[in-house]
DNA sequence: ATGAAAGCGCTAACAC
DNA sequence: GTGTTAGCGCTTTCAT
């Protein structure tokens, strides 16, 4: 089926076809008269603009790049949700790529975002990602780029995260304010700074309030159900001290709270338990679960109108903006009575 | 930063342009000697393929537009990853838009991916999609389209969708094993196909076991937990004797299992409750929640492989292939001993 | 207020 | 095996 074009409108109204580009995209300079004729015929012959043509001439898609690790993960589908809908309501469009957690899918993506022309980029970086020459290639380019969440630190590009000191803060000196002394702290080995900006939060209000850090009172692993199980059950059976866990993702913490009705440790008389991200599972399970809510769709927002402002200034070189979500405490029956 | 085109490469190595390009495409007729001399200098002058370009000339953008009603819940940001990953490894990429569960922005995404001449377009509608004037426009100019999960009954689209009767029946069937009678269904008010079929199997599997279809037994509302508190809380006000509950999605299930334990009335061993998409949430309660599970994952994999043999045959008039994937019950602690 | 004309960076048909 | 040429459908500058 041929397409129709604006030269097809042009013929049926003999103007030129570039008058009714102009129409088409209200110009100022156009009558009323020719703009109502053009239009009325553009919808009579079912004429859409072809957007690639447009931008391949105007140098703009209209279309963000967005990457992140894993759009199984709530967390990161509830901030793609929050972008999408601020850049709809702005005319933009999201072209998805999901990176694995892998460095070479992150390059693939940065790539073709690239070669697709995206008028900008919004990332969280994999877990691998230290440097980036790809990231530092689109900065050459002159588009906009911007990080959510996970940010590369000795980069300099605006970023919205949330204050993971403070959740860890938060999170520490609530289970401190519920009477509980030896708090456990779960985290993960790998190397990323959302993670050890959390622990770096447990420590500091431990010292805050003049409780020790103790080294044995904090594990590493790979951060799962399995983990938060298998930390509570060497404890148990080493007969360890504690009276409360802290640990850096809700399901290792849901884990530990598995394990210690399996042992008959009572919750949260005996021991106090808190996760981090406010899954969806922590107000169902029993007891519920106590979290540090992470503002999820909140930051997809912020990215996305943080992003609106950074396409107006482009070419201008600003200092970039950094937005920092607070964390919230969400309390619930597994540190206290709530 | 002046971009660098295939001329430039051209003009380096004082060949043509489109002898640079057949290179960069592989083409067959072009020498090892010139195709290495052309990539080794795209390389180092950091040559990116314009894509626009591309696709303007070509007439195909290798973009699929995806549109679903909203990414933030779980079964749709899952059969989104599906789609991505598959699409990812054959070189397309996926164009998002949210509808929210409405027709006119539904309508939007669609002029959107329109304009944007996406190679093609899979979605899943929304509640208020009865026709589909938009629908058919894509079919017209002939696009390729697929459905998942929710398609539109009366056009002949191909589609990717789980057996929800099936579902319902395997679901009923369970309860009446385990040795349950008087079987409450919740459902919606809401009409849309997936919900109904449940129903449908939920009333043969009674009629298959010799049992009545009690349509005081059936309930519909508002899907969510509050349902199925509430639902417990009337049968239980009015002395209504039930001895299980079979809802068609988990969080109303979860909430019927709450009421149930607020009335301390034991489950399985009084009430079975089994849900419907086996949310995250299910293994984690207590009891744990029985469940149909969906094979979200699969269902978007499944969509990716079914369109591109669809963009494959493009021209041919095939009849439309229906991709039924098997709900598969998953048995928990609330409807037995698992 | 409108028209003419150039060109964005590629693909692909046709030539040699 | 490589070059020439003609667009794809727009936006945008320069005329008038």
């Amino acid at each position: 089926m041929k397409r129709v074009t604006i030269e097809d409108i042009a013929a049926k109204l003999n103007i030129s076809f570039s008058t009714v580009a102009r129409a088409l995209n209200d110009h100022p300079a156009i009558s009323e008269a020719t703009k109502n004729a053009v239009k009325e015929t553009a919808t009579r012959l079912g004429y859409r603009q072809n957007k690639v043509a447009a931008s391949l001439r105007s140098g703009r898609t209209h279309i963000i790049g967005v990457i992140v690790p894993n759009l199984q993960l709530s967390f990161f589908s509830a901030v793609v949700h929050g972008i999408e809908r601020i850049m709809n309501e702005n005319d933009y469009n999201i072209l998805l790529y999901q990176s694995n957690e892998a460095l070479v899918q992150e390059a693939r993506g940065i790539d073709t975002f690239l070669q697709s022309r995206v008028d900008g980029i919004i990332a969280s970086v994999t877990q691998e990602t230290r440097e980036m020459p790809h990231y530092a290639e689109i900065r050459k380019r002159g588009i906009p780029l911007l990080f959510f969440d996970r940010a590369i630190a000795n980069l300099e590009v605006p970023s919205v995260v949330i204050d993971d000191f403070k959740g860890g803060y938060l999170a520490t000196q609530h289970l401190v304010d519920q009477g509980y002394r030896r708090i456990v702290h779960i985290n993960t080995e790998q190397n990323l700074a959302i993670f050890s900006a959390r622990e770096e939060g447990y420590k500091a209000a431990l010292i805050a309030n003049g409780l020790a850090v103790d080294a044995s009172l904090i594990v590493r692993g790979p951060l799962s159900l399995a983990l938060g199980e298998a930390t509570v059950d060497r404890f148990v059976a080493q007969q360890i001290p504690f009276d409360a866990i802290f640990a850096v993702e809700d399901f290792t913490a849901m884990g530990a709270l598995q394990a210690l009705k399996k042992h008959k440790i009572k919750v949260p008389s005996a021991v106090g338990v808190i996760g981090f991200a406010n899954e969806a599972f922590g107000s169902l399970v029993t007891p519920t679960l106590s979290s540090v809510d992470q503002q999820t769709v909140r930051m997809g927002e912020e990215s996305a109108k943080l992003f609106l402002k950074l396409l107006q200034q482009k070419g201008k070189v600003m200092p970039p903006e950094k937005i920092v979500l607070e964390p919230m405490l969400v309390p619930r029956a597994s540190s206290g009575n709530f």
